[in-house]
DNA sequence: ATGGCGTGAGTTTCACGA
């Protein structure tokens, strides 16, 4: 199962980019985030071509900022939009959906981006997150928290640690909060593929910040134990922010191998029934003449 | 030198992003 994770930047925006990825990259499940359209709007516009290559939806958006969604091809069952117990700003956002896709639970995520670490949105940001580690700690064992959790979460993540210390994303309790999250049990499946490259997820459009590698990683598939230790693959499109109209965020990719319990049935014959033995099996004759 | 670029709503710019 190939789950990505994408923080597009307005799904509207996006169109010419989105769909052509879907058929390149042929993801089973995709997370969304920014879709920026209301849910009704997000069916009229990408219902039907959705639809054609085989894809459920979740959508959970508002008008004009946030938005996230869930498209898959691998169910998508128990559909739950927001975080219980999270707090708005001071309404509610649509920054998070829920699903249970091919056995594992599959939250997509955008969480707040906390502009300043003396404000209210900061605040606000710590708060989300908590809320978010409650759901998931009462959650499914086999679980996956992709999206854009707007928090780099070591130096290494961000291109110049300098020019960004004491600014928001790479500050002591927004990291500690991504921490506890992690502390569940989850496993930040590309860091540890990648445990010493140069990985982004973001470049702002501005000043050829892509083309000069100067990003961030903020984009995540943090994974539980039982889905991590499926992980065949997982690493950043970088392809996707290339060329015309991009996001400035590029998706995140990651394989799963087959779960071991899953509707494969079992590896080997239950002792019950055991093999036959070399030799003892009939075939069908050929029918003569 | 706090610039720069892109987006959405809606209009002679503003809010937001990270």
């Amino acid at each position: 199962m190939r789950v990505a994770t994408w923080n597009v930047n307005s799904v509207k925006q996006r169109l010419p980019r989105l769909l052509p990825w879907l058929d390149q990259r042929r993801p089973d499940v995709v997370c969304l985030q920014e879709t920026k359209l209301a849910d009704q709007a997000f069916a009229d516009l990408l219902g039907e071509e959705l639809a054609r290559r085989g894809y459920e939806v979740a959508a959970h958006g508002e008008p004009r900022w946030n938005g996230v969604a869930i498209l898959s091809r691998a169910g998508l069952d128990d559909v739950v939009t927001g975080v219980a117990g999270a707090p708005g700003f001071p309404h509610q956002e649509a920054r998070a959906v829920a699903a249970t896709c091919g056995g594992v639970r599959v939250h997509s995520v955008y969480v707040p981006n906390g502009r300043t670490p003396d404000s209210d949105h900061y605040r606000y940001k710590l708060e989300w997150l908590a809320a978010l580690r409650e759901v998931v700690r009462l959650g499914p064992e086999e679980a996956m928290v992709c999206g854009d959790v707007n928090i780099a979460p070591a130096d290494a993540d961000v291109f110049d640690p300098a020019a960004y210390e004491g600014q928001t994303h790479v500050t002591a309790p927004e990291r500690a909060a991504l921490a506890e999250l992690r502390e569940l049990g989850l496993h930040d499946v590309v860091r540890e593929r990648w445990p010493e490259e140069r990985v982004f997820t973001y470049w702002d459009y501005r000043a050829g910040m892509f083309h000069k590698d100067l990003g961030m990683r903020i984009d995540l598939v943090l994974a539980s134990d039982p889905v991590a230790g499926r992980v065949r693959a997982a690493w950043v499109d970088r392809h996707a922010r290339k060329g015309t109209g991009p996001s400035d965020h590029a998706p995140v990719i990651v394989d799963l191998d087959e779960a071991p319990d899953g509707d494969i049935g079992p590896v080997v014959p239950p002792p019950s029934a055991p093999a036959p033995k070399r030799g003892s099996v009939k075939l069908p004759q050929a029918p003569s003449g």
